[in-house]
DNA sequence: ACCCAGGTGTTTC
DNA sequence: GAAACACATGGG
């Protein structure tokens, strides 16, 4: 298979039908939430199905908002987040996250509108990832994140890129300098953010489910 | 028993 | 800079 730019791979995967009814538009769970940002830091080195436990634990106890996470209790939400792993260190994060939003932005609607890349990145707990993945899927602004699965991903098909803004650049130019072909391939009119939110469900899920040898 | 998962921060050369 | 290590659970 010849495979000249990120959008060969976009196509592939559109091919292969996978993904195709999606409970979230953005594949991401309750994307435009403030859930995402929670889950951006529980899936960390974790699994989803795990990050789903924690998150259940959180709503039971009507923990699951900014504010509420902003004043918890830090032993508390240890334990409500245990199932996903490295749970001090996530507790710690997400709380010192939560009342940083509150003191710089006030309110998560204010934060989904100008919060930027660069405000994330000073973030305890925020990589370049976490970061992308909360402008892509809470933010609704036009990142592609890449992960461990497009590298590997790419990997397998020849292209090798030792900086992880390197591999993003390459993937997103890949869509841009293709964007009629992709209109073409999808029936109706979509975002940008939403093209690049579904790009990426495709790859993590293809690689989850390792349906490319 | 070992390996991995929708990474990140710190320490050390 | 880049490599090595710590953070931790639970399923295959």
């Amino acid at each position: 298979m010849d495979i000249q730019s990120s959008f060969d791979i976009f196509k592939y995967l559109k091919e292969l039908g996978y993904l195709k009814e999606l409970k979230d538009k953005l594949w991401w769970p309750k994307s435009r939430s403030f859930e995402v940002v929670v889950g951006t830091i529980l899936t960390q080195q974790s699994k989803w199905e795990r990050v789903e436990k924690s998150l259940e634990n959180l709503k039971q106890e009507n923990m699951l908002s900014l504010e509420k996470l902003a004043n918890i209790n830090i032993n508390l939400l240890s334990t409500l987040i245990k199932p996903s792993g490295f749970y001090n260190t996530k507790a710690k994060r997400l709380k010192l996250l939560s009342n940083n939003i509150i003191k710089d932005f006030g309110s998560f609607d204010i934060f989904r509108e100008q919060v930027d890349r660069q405000w994330l990145l000073l973030q305890k707990g925020l990589g370049k990832e976490s970061s992308d993945s909360i402008l892509c899927y809470a933010c609704e602004k036009e990142f592609l994140p890449v992960d461990n699965y497009t590298a590997k991903l790419m990997k397998k098909f020849g292209y090798e890129f030792s900086e992880y803004d390197e591999l993003r650049e390459w993937m997103e130019e890949g869509i841009l300098s293709n964007l009629e072909k992709v209109y073409v391939l999808y029936n109706e009119e979509k975002s940008l953010n939403e093209i690049f939110a579904r790009f990426h469900g495709k790859i993590v899920e293809s690689g989850k489910n390792k349906i490319i040898p």
